[in-house]
DNA sequence: TTCCATAGGGATAATTTTATCCCATACAGT
DNA sequence: ACTGTATGGGATAAAATTATCCCTATGGAA
């Protein structure tokens, strides 16, 4: 594993949930799994902007930090399923205020990050997924 | 400028949420300027853990994506007060969640993330700090 | 037999973020 | 004359995060 060579700054709050939630895909992950989409191989078509590296990684960390388990069934070809802990349940609503407050936003967002760059569209659908499976979270 | 060379994916309001919030102290130093700790060097005195160079740059991020704005007072020695624009207190729900997450699940958070090698404190105080002016946050 | 899907992980490059160090302005105090 | 305070920013090094590429295993389909 990688070996840290800053201390970590865990005397906040803040600095404790930024371990866990730090890493490009973790939040939009750990959305996706409280969604159902479980398997690896669903959650990796659901981020065609993302490697399949880093995704693995970033699900072992978060595995690693207790936020979610890992299943595997032994069989083949290999078939494995995460789902959330009690503790990554109750980052939920961290995770859904981020997104709404990102969406609702937008187009305030796009403007001021815009100078940054290129700004690329990595998955359109992804957030229509989204929306639609948000309404059956509430629902089911 | 830095050039940023990946294109950011901007299709999910997570991300966009993360653009903002993405920076080691950008949360801690938005919660420090809704308790009315503004100046640059106050900030600075409140983190001991980070460098004054990191702090400006990420104030000036922050500025620049319309989270604070910064009043420069034509004196000298320069006087300079940060205070959250109408979106920027928009993000403090989030903010306060995310360390109430971390307090809330300290223990268990330590010990999952202690596999990390070094873990610093790097200001108890701070917290301190921050309790009490949460408290009057409310107050006030 | 060759190709696809599933899942995992090593090695290494590229990119992004932080840390270090240094320089500048101008006033106040010792 | 120094030293300290306040604020800002350039240049460059170090560290952390992501991206790329490649290799493993196995069963089923074309």
């Amino acid at each position: 594993m990688y070996e840290r060579k800053t201390p970590l700054a865990v005397d906040c709050g803040l600095h404790l949930t930024r371990e866990v939630l730090n890493g490009k895909w973790k939040p939009a992950m750990l959305r996706a799994i409280s969604m159902n989409i479980k398997r690896p191989s669903e959650i990796l078509r659901l981020f065609p902007g993302a490697t399949r590296r880093v995704l693995t990684v970033q699900l072992n960390e978060l595995e690693g930090h207790g936020i979610i388990i890992k299943k595997t069934y032994p069989q083949l070809p290999p078939k494995v399923e995460y789902s959330l802990t009690e503790i990554g349940w109750s980052l939920m609503p961290i995770i859904d205020a981020m997104n709404q407050w990102g969406d609702a936003n937008r187009s305030f967002l796009e403007n001021v990050i815009k100078d940054a760059p290129k700004i690329g569209e990595i998955s359109k659908s992804t957030c229509q997924i989204y929306a639609n499976m948000a309404v059956e979270r509430k629902i089911g």
